[in-house]
DNA sequence: TTGTAGGCGTTATCAC
DNA sequence: GTGATAACGCCTACAA
């Protein structure tokens, strides 16, 4: 492999005008930059970024850590960060924790063996991992973005979808289209979350008179026998929301199942937009949480910060409702008008 | 950031004995290591890869290059490449071609610039991209790995599923499952792969006594008034494999609202496992092409080479079929018993 | 068993 | 405009 040393001896420069030559440092003159270009070509060159990290004591590397790569959530979000830093020619790490055979401290030491320029951390909502030893990264110049937790800003800068305007949505939608008796169920364990979540699938429900809705926890395992849907049963549920993509494709098969009508007896909404809602029968009307963009978005943060650019501590991302057969049009006639 | 030159100060000993400890390739005095120990514990030392890379001319980086990231099938085979690599203390970088905007040159320099140990290609079966340019990296004791392609091995090792086994175990199924007039669903171009799954395909329809099953080009944009399914009814076709897993998904959506029943009338396999085939009503049968682990095989192929051990050039992984609903019972008469 | 010194490919600080 | 030269942190003959 040729170094500038050997462009230079080859295009008779010196090693530090074929460096800042090729770092655009400096004005060569046209003859001196023909006989560089010409050696590069002719040796066939390529610089190295190992040297060069070293020099500059960074790396051109982002790493993202995940909990797991094949979950359609973080594999779009990761798509958009990717996307994103190859514009900039930033290169992608990729460390999974998900079986967690690493101990944070582990996970950190090696971003930092690795001098990398930054460090994304992208998890559920409720993942709270890290936030003790981040500043172990910050304190060391290293930055870092928080994606998709929803956590208060706390030395990086956050990102994450409107979780809640996202119930907000749903129930507005529900409401819109004629239903009465709304339902919200989940799987989550965050007590915090839930309450935030409830709250705002409420005001559409209580602004038009409606009672407040029903909150619904689904057990792994959603079966035809479930008590979760026995309850939405029994309290005459007409409109639900799921805060999960595969478990709203679930219920809606559990609800087909029982002879439930979808959307005239019972409407229902996901918490996605992947392929899964386009696939189940009804396809399913779903919140979007816009995760390329937040990839992409998040990627901004990242440079932002490498390259000392200002940044937003808190970015949120506005979902959008997408419309599919799992719920009624909305009528013409507006709640509150 | 403490260096070697910092612990071997603080412990009183020379860098190398530092570096040699570090390696492992020296037993040192009780007395020494504890020097040295107590030195990178008290000045909190981490080793610096990149300067070791420089040094060793060679990183512990490995690149995976593919389509998209945020396609089940590849983020599978990625998270079992990640989990295996992280125990051998490898990192990944995550190369995305799809959008195409970097020519296999340019990514080739990419992975030169970088220093990776190895490059992984993921892609599709018929996927020939980089099989001109790949000596560029052999040549200079880069190793490769192709992974999912079914291409011969040619300079480096080979692995992917058998594609056309699970043809085969799909028709045997059908078939085992009384179907007398099969079909075969593709979305392929390449003419030599569609040829190769519908011998194989052919095998258990003709050993059984039926006719030569039917191929069938399913266009993009599947709906209720597609050819294809037409094709199915007038030929009245009652078991159908097809060659993707969506595309199975929405074929049995819609051969439900033409009213058929499945399994009864028409069976139905999809190639792939993945949470798609569970939530489709009926759930789909399928074959599990074991995304997963080709992941791990391949990044143990990859292992392998750079550190220099004996590998398969070529492996292909057995693909095992998953009895869902969208199939009938194999009936306890084995055909040709 | 331990130390000295040169070099990996690059950048950056000086001079000229 | 250009050229020596000294780092960056680590490894490894070679020497002691």
């Amino acid at each position: 492999m040729p170094t500038i040393k050997d462009i230079a001896k080859h295009a008779n420069v010196s090693i530090c005008t074929v460096s800042r030559y090729l770092n655009n440092n400096i004005v060569v003159k046209k003859q001196t930059e023909e006989r560089i270009l010409k050696a590069i070509d002719e040796l066939g060159y390529v610089p190295n970024m190992v040297a060069q990290s070293l020099k500059r004591n960074r790396t051109q590397n982002v790493a993202v850590i995940l909990p797991r790569i094949n979950n359609m959530y973080y594999s779009e979000m990761t798509a958009g960060i990717s996307q994103r830093l190859l514009q900039s020619h930033y290169n992608l790490f990729i460390f999974e924790v998900g079986n967690a055979e690493r101990t944070e401290q582990e996970i950190l030491m090696s971003m930092r063996e690795n001098m990398v320029a930054g460090v994304i951390f992208m998890g559920q909502s409720q993942d709270y991992s890290f936030r003790e030893s981040l500043h172990m990264l910050l304190d060391r110049g290293i930055p870092a973005v928080y994606m998709n937790r929803v956590v208060k800003p706390d030395g990086c800068p956050v990102i994450y979808p409107d979780f809640f305007r996202a119930s907000e949505l749903a129930a507005a939608h529900l409401v819109d289209t004629g239903k009465r008796r709304l339902a919200l169920v989940h799987q989550l364990s965050d007590e915090a979350l839930i309450a935030r979540h409830r709250s705002r699938f409420s005001v559409p429900a209580l602004a038009a008179g409606l009672d407040e809705p029903l909150l619904v926890y689904a057990e792994h395992g959603l079966s035809q026998s479930d008590a979760c849907l026995n309850q939405l049963e029994a309290q005459e549920v007409d409109g639900v929301f799921v805060l999960n993509e595969i478990l709203a494709a679930r219920l809606t098969k559990a609800l087909v199942r029982r002879g439930k009508r979808i959307p005239e007896q019972i409407g229902v909404i996901g918490l996605g937009n992947s392929v899964i809602s386009s696939i189940t029968v009804p396809e399913l009307t779903g919140v979007d949480l816009k995760n390329h963009e937040l990839g992409v978005r998040g990627a901004e943060l990242m440079l932002a910060q490498i390259e000392g650019r200002p940044f937003e501590p808190l970015t949120v991302i506005e979902p959008s409702l997408l419309k599919r057969e799992s719920t009624l049009m909305p009528s013409a006639v507006k709640v509150g008008c």
